[in-house]
RNA sequence: CGGGCUGUAGUAUAGCGGUAGUAUACGUGCUUUGGGAGCAUGCGGUCUGGGUUCGACUCCCAGCAGCCCGACCA
């Protein structure tokens, strides 16, 4: 991508009704752009980052078994008055339209409902299960004040998966499946070293459900952190009754504060019982489906890797969602040869399947340098007289803020060409 | 949802009961080119509706919008 053609420039000042860190940065990087309170559109670099988040995902849930379904956001107000879910006094965070007739419908703040009641028509016999179903999906929750950037918005992007099962005991040994497959998420994500697998209130099936929650002073929530255990205990829950139920000791703890990235629960036979979803066993028996949840927001993911990983210039993605690769920055010099020598790279790059972003335009050094900066790419390639004269280009590393001089070869090696 | 604050150009900000200013961005020309360059010139604005007033961007009321604190986040 030409950055003299890229949709979105960079701006030098902060919107004025931003305080979050996230949203700071990424409205003036051009990632994203404010549409209104909580409600946020995502920009051609910004969708770039979203899928790659969305694409470790969905290889983490296929590797689990995960099957990728899309359901609709339109909701049909019978199926969650099934479950009690309907009533704004329940659930105050619904958004409701109606039909022309006056028929009532939800925006889908969630999928439990209409995916079990999807499932009755195809769930029958043991033989049909397990059964684990996700998809990637635009939910609705009208929440009485948005705030922290794209980290709670009323509209947002969120992989949810649902897992059937036939027992309690095939529903554990999924669970702990996919709580690996989410500590392997967060890994890839680059906020391994800071998201903690965390005990949370579990409801009325389970005594606890999972939380991924990643240390950040932008969080809304407070856990207790055993560093040396690697999990951590939410607030909410944190009693002596508990702790001794965990065997972790109050001395050891570290209260912080942490966003919640992730979350898995059991939900026992709710669900199944409420919408009539059974399957009959090997002895003709009648037993209800065994389910469970598991969310990630992908935009929260995103903001909350700015919150954590951003320094005072801007941005700086890990490598794996990262818009692009490489970030190409031709400085102008004598003759035209840099940018010639851009142009050529350029083309190589390209051809050879690498997601480059190239600063073509007609500007000052110093301006590349610092749009680049903000926009986080995590290796920038300077092509100038400066590099071209020692015999290569210069190689800067956005976190690191280390330099070096490679000659082409050694370039395209490291790229894995 | 309770409390508070704020709406001025694309963006960020001054100011005043009497023709609205600056920076930046954008257009044009020239110079410049390794950390957000300079000169010249041009384009562009008072959230909406009422009220007070000879006159309202300014004061008052309502609406709408945004932000902050709290509650909420199943």
């Amino acid at each position: 991508m030409r950055q003299s053609h890229l949709f979105t420039k960079t701006r030098k000042e902060a919107p004025k009704d931003e305080v979050a860190k996230n949203a700071d940065l990424l409205i003036r990087a051009g990632f994203i752009h404010k549409e209104m309170a909580g409600v946020y559109s995502y920009l051609p670099l910004g969708l770039r980052v979203m899928n790659k988040i969305v694409g470790i995902i969905r290889e983490e849930m296929n590797a689990i078994g995960g099957q990728e379904l899309a359901l609709t956001a339109l909701q049909d107000r019978a199926v969650w008055e099934k479950t009690n879910r309907w009533s704004d006094a329940v659930v105050d965070n619904w958004f409701k339209t109606q039909l022309k007739n006056g028929t009532d419908l939800g925006l889908g703040f969630t999928h439990e409902e209409p995916l079990t009641a999807l499932m009755t028509e195809y769930i029958r016999s043991y033989r049909d299960l397990p059964v684990y179903a996700y998809q990637f999906q635009t939910k609705f929750r009208n929440e009485a004040r948005a705030k922290s950037g794209i980290m709670r918005g009323r509209e947002f992007l969120m992989k949810d998966l649902y897992s059937f099962s036939l027992d309690e005991k095939a529903h554990a040994a999924f669970y702990e499946k996919a709580k690996q497959a989410y500590v392997n998420v967060f890994r890839r994500v680059g906020l391994g070293d800071t998201t903690y697998v965390t005990f949370a209130s579990g409801g009325s099936f389970s005594k606890y459900s999972h939380e991924f929650q990643t240390v950040t002073a932008a969080g809304e929530d407070v856990i207790y952190v055993d560093e040396k255990k690697g999990i951590a205990v939410n607030k909410e829950v944190m009693t002596d009754e508990v702790l001794a139920d965990l065997g972790l000791s109050r001395d050891s703890l570290v209260e912080k504060k942490a966003v919640e990235v992730g979350n898995i629960f059991s939900l026992g036979t709710r669900f199944s019982d409420a919408l009539g979803l059974s399957y009959l066993d090997e002895t003709g028996a009648k037993r209800p489906v065994v389910m469970g949840s598991y969310g990630i927001g992908p935009g929260r993911v995103m903001g909350t890797i700015v919150e954590t990983l951003s320094d005072e210039k801007g941005i700086v993605w890990p490598e794996s969602v990262a818009p692009f690769q490489v970030h190409v920055v031709s400085v102008a010099g004598k003759d035209g040869a840099p940018q010639r020598a851009a142009e050529t790279l350029y083309n190589r790059l390209v051809s050879s399947g690498i997601e480059v972003l190239y600063d073509d335009r007609d500007l000052r050094a110093g301006e590349k340098f610092a749009d680049a900066d903000l926009i986080g790419i995590p290796l920038r390639v300077i092509v100038s007289d400066k590099s071209l004269e020692k015999g290569g280009y210069e190689i800067k590393d956005r976190r690191t803020g280390t330099t070096s001089v490679l000659a082409e070869k050694e370039l395209l090696s490291r790229l894995g060409l």
